[in-house]
DNA sequence: TAGATTGTTAATCGATTAACAATC
DNA sequence: TAGATTGTTAATCGATTAACAATC
């Protein structure tokens, strides 16, 4: 993978689907399954062959004219194309409902994304320990996170606490926001925000639900 | 709302942008905004003035020459077009991390989204009581869903067991499926999926994260 | 070599943005 | 009426799809 590669911007589209990509191959991979075609990848994923030929080559040639690509291949690039190849301290802060799923999802650990610490505001729950890991005084985050090294900070605090939260876990210097408060929060440039907007998402399945009732109800 | 507008597709970038307008009118509302103009609104979102207008427009026009439009209508206008004037019953199938997140998760029912039925598979958990809940033999989905009339089926287990309870849940008739686990799940024409992939969205945080380091490797 | 399948260019499609006439 | 701002058409931009030459 070249600095060219890079500097040509790749459109958030394709991001969105190597995640997909990566999954795709980890099944074939343990389906034992060696090489794969663009063209059963589209069939297997429901997208257009040309599509996936062209998402790949943003990141260089993969493939091999009359052969496809090599699963375990295509999957170590995508892999390092997506950062996986590396962990990733990680902080929670507000450890209520979801602070709670994060920390008990086995899979993160699995993937190299090791949590580090959790914060909370709440005075009850400051001290409480969850495995080996206490629950710390919020107003802390900017430096223990920094002492740490965190990568990643987690927002799942109440939506007013969310800007508070992001500014001093980006003074502590990390370079990724995983957002699940229902707020957009604003960082310096350089620093990446990922958003889960659970209730956005519902909303939008809603939207969807009753858009068939119309639909049907023409009929 | 006519049967007409609601033919001419709404592009899905739209449909996923609502739910932040939404939000937003939601923050003025609680502010006593009486009124916003696009520009305003181009400048709090980030968001193009043309876009917004065009956005709204694929409903009908909601807005007034050289006043913008008024913050409760629209509002209400876009809780219509959501789908959310009415309440919907969910049912939880798996009790485990994401579930009980869900479950405690206390914005749901205060937004009309009642769950009305959790399952599981694990002996342990079947029978054990939340709040007014018991967790239900997850084998008997379609029959206890078909009876409650759900809705929504909320989709929380590992991943080898996301389709078929999936399917399950379309025997029931729910018309939406919210899905947890890192898998698509095949539905038949007109039930609805949204997809929350944490994994997904923790890759591509990565992704952005790896590509802002090339960047500043560059200067 | 013949067949298969990529990488890539060209064509199409759709979404975003600009511009402005309509009108409150 | 003058000013403001929408609704909507036209222009631009970007993403998807089709086509095919390159090549394994």
């Amino acid at each position: 993978m070249t600095e060219n590669e890079i500097m040509d911007r790749v459109p958030e589209a394709v991001v969105r689907r190597l995640p997909r990509y990566y999954r795709y191959l980890q099944a074939l991979e343990s389906m034992e399954e060696e090489r794969v075609s663009s063209l059963k990848m589209s069939h297997d994923l429901g997208l257009n062959a040309s599509q996936i030929r062209r998402d790949l080559n943003c990141f260089g040639g993969f493939g091999q004219q009359g052969y496809g690509y090599s699963v375990s291949k295509l999957k170590g690039e995508i892999e390092t194309i997506l950062g996986l190849n590396r962990s990733y301290q990680l902080i929670i802060a507000g450890v209520g409902n979801i602070g709670h799923a994060l920390l008990n999802y086995p899979n993160f650990e699995k993937r190299g994304f090791q949590i580090a610490a959790l914060f909370d505001i709440r005075p009850e729950l400051i001290g409480k320990a969850y495995g080996n890991l206490v629950v710390q005084n919020g107003k802390e985050i900017e430096t223990i996170a920094k002492t740490l090294g965190a990568d990643i900070g987690v927002i799942a605090t109440p939506k007013n606490a969310a800007q508070e939260v992001a500014d001093s876990m980006v003074a502590a210097g990390v370079r990724g926001i995983w957002n699940f408060a229902p707020v957009e929060v604003a960082v310096r440039r350089g620093v990446c925000v990922e958003n889960i907007h659970l209730n956005d998402s519902l909303y939008s399945l809603c939207y969807h639900m009753a858009a068939e009732d119309h639909l049907s109800e023409l009929l």
